[in-house]
DNA sequence: TGGAGCATCACATGAATGTGTGGTTTTTTG
DNA sequence: CAAAAAACCACACATTCATGTGATGCTCCA
């Protein structure tokens, strides 16, 4: 038996799906809230294994309670049951630990099936936005793994120029002269096409060289 | 018609999968492949709608051939099919812009439908692949929004100092004094406690302030 | 075997940078 | 309103840094 509790503003929607749900075998609906005003202790006091969580409400909307519901519960699966199927709402949904994200749309069998896909560790997501999911991840921090033709000893001098290593320091470090370094330097910047050291940095960063 | 290309290294499961797809309504498997190492020409020739593609492969693994894949045709749906669902894989594979991620264990049936969703712009993943997914979104790379308290002037400047300006030009930029920019970047240093425009920049990076 | 690339070191110079100390004016805020 | 914070500016000094020139020894490889 699937304990749910149910956030969303819409009163209508929200008699509809506890019907739905409460009468269907093996579920059970054990309450429904038409904000998030109150979410934690409501979680605490219900112990639910999944939570229904519309994004669009009044006062406390559904990402706000999603949080405050993560604060202290890692373990109960939250359901994000919304129109909206942007980019930002979902990322924002996904980051604060949603355990799924679909669209109202959703027909009421596909919807119990979501529910049961929840409850036992899966991530149900509408395809489209399982869709969106991915291709953040593709655009996502790209490693655009430039190559500069960065010798060993370069990279090492680069790395520890990123660590806000002084020259001096560096030459200590790899137990080399600070001309040395310098020479070192040098050629990287030519490598990078930079002139100074914060730009290397820069460059290091932007490129994932570090 | 939906059109498949197979690659997969085990004779059996080829045979197999060919033999399933190919006698599916609605299905075409236009050849099937023990590995990648001419993907990208095969792609070109065939045209197809979806490639199920294994990673486990000798020669040229499914990764990289995803990679060759993905050099020329942002079309073609990609559906990562293989017995590892571990971080490192999925992460890749995702990565480099794979469609789908399903697990060979997947039920005959349930793979035809998941071939259809691909065709169709969906993300089908396996219930795992999909929770891992999402539990790397929760995990992943976080503005940590660190607050250092810069000042708007404090954070041009710092904005600045990363895209590589000198001081001078920092100084012409905004209209002010080279000597005004320096207490700016002491301010700076203060308050990131660090004592370096490399160190300054480093940290910009390092905690997204920039 | 001889050039090409890499790593090492040296000396020199001017510009950039970090640090210190002093100040005025404007904006924010309790 | 008065105090605090922010923004602005200036002068001085030592250090760091970028840049140039030149040199030695090593390894790889054609």
């Amino acid at each position: 038996m699937i304990k749910l509790l149910i956030y969303e503003d819409n009163a209508q929607l929200r008699e509809g799906l506890t019907m739905l749900i409460d009468g269907s075998e093996g579920f059970s609906v054990l309450a429904a809230f038409k904000n998030c005003s109150n979410v934690a202790h409501e979680v605490k006091t219900f112990r639910p294994d999944v939570i229904l969580m519309d994004i669009d409400m009044p006062v406390v909307n559904g990402l706000e309670g999603l949080k405050r519901i993560r604060e202290t519960d890692d373990e109960v699966k939250v359901l994000m049951l919304t129109v909206f199927d942007d980019h930002k709402n979902i990322f924002q949904a996904l980051q604060n630990g949603a355990n799924g994200y679909i669209l109202k749309k959703t027909p009421p069998a596909r919807l119990l099936e979501y529910i049961q896909e929840a409850s036992t560790g899966g991530a149900p997501m509408t395809a489209s936005v399982a869709a969106q999911v991915l291709k953040m991840f593709s655009q996502m921090n790209l490693p655009a793994d430039k190559d500069y033709n960065l010798s060993d000893r370069e990279k090492q001098v680069l790395q520890l120029l990123v660590n806000g290593y002084s020259y001096k320091m560096i030459a200590a470090e790899m137990f080399i002269a600070m001309d040395t370094v310098r020479s070192h330097i040098k050629k990287i910047y030519e490598k990078l096409h930079v002139n100074s050291k914060s730009e290397a940095v820069a460059k290091a960063f932007r490129d994932k060289l570090v």
